[in-house]
DNA sequence: TACTATTCCTATCGATTTAGTATGAATTAA
DNA sequence: TTAATTCATACTAAATCGATAGGAATAGTA
């Protein structure tokens, strides 16, 4: 079961399908949630974050719409999870009332550093995969299930 | 900012204060709850998880309470994390009501197995870090920390 | 036996987060 | 000028998280 929230799903889906589109010409939110099956007022705000982020381009007004800002071969799907997760606000250790070095127990800074270690390896895992080889992925599993109504 | 849900915390707090308590005296929930400053009430629930999963032994009635069901370098972070996680219901990828194999996306079949690399590389970490270390490592830092107090 | 301390079971609750809608202003090609 | 589109912001329903609550079951002890 795919346990990514849905909004990275979508996103993720998002820029699959900008990936297989004519990057010269602008595609519309309504285009992609058309096609993907996602709601179009919700997609509009996932491209928001892409777009934050810097990995599309988006041209507003009648004909606008979104590209993408770099090739697909060099997004990383960590690219792709991190601008919808709203990069992690301020990881300060200080308690910003007293100015102090927040005093924690000993257990809760073991498992921040554990935590770090974890995300760390998430991100490895990400990092290696490109947009590029996720739309050749999509573009198999397509083919393979069109071959099979074919039979 | 250690990210582990707060059930998780506590859990594993709960168990690094059994691992340093005589393992033939059971302690109670209200004793952990105290000393590491967590709502006993909860910590019980808690407490009920890591039983299911036999990482803890109880004992009900008057001097009741719970013991280390393993010795603490048997006990991994994985084990742990997994047993409070309340450990994934069914991924099976039918359709309940169909009775037929799921006609998810492509994307979202491709989606699933990186999730699956994801969960594996976090599992990774955890597997190889056992209890001992953190009761090993929970004893540095409070020594260090009473070190500092005394200077 | 009665009393008390404890685990165990299940329900409820408030706050936060997630997933999505709604409204409309700003922008731009035609 | 109009129609199509992004952009900004607020709202809402449902799920999840972090607890709290009440009481049944169990067991040691007087």
């Amino acid at each position: 079961m795919n346990r990514f929230p849905i909004k990275v799903t979508y996103g993720i889906m998002a820029t699959i399908e900008l990936a297989r589109h004519d990057r010269s010409i602008p595609l519309q939110a309504k285009a992609i949630a058309r096609q993907q099956g996602i709601p179009s007022r919700f997609i509009e705000q996932i491209l928001q974050a892409l777009k934050q982020a810097g990995i599309v381009r988006s041209l507003r007004g009648a004909q606008g719409g979104y590209t993408l800002a770099q090739d697909p071969s060099q997004i990383s799907l960590a690219d792709l999870v991190n601008s919808m997760n709203g990069n992690e606000a301020i990881p300060s250790t200080t308690n910003s009332s007293t100015g102090h070095i927040e005093n924690r127990g000993a257990s809760s800074t073991i498992l921040s550093t554990i935590w770090a270690q974890v995300q760390e390896a998430e991100q490895a895992v990400l990092r290696v995969i490109s947009l590029q080889s996720l739309v050749e992925q999509h573009q198999k599993l397509e083919s393979r299930r069109s071959l099979m109504y074919h039979i």
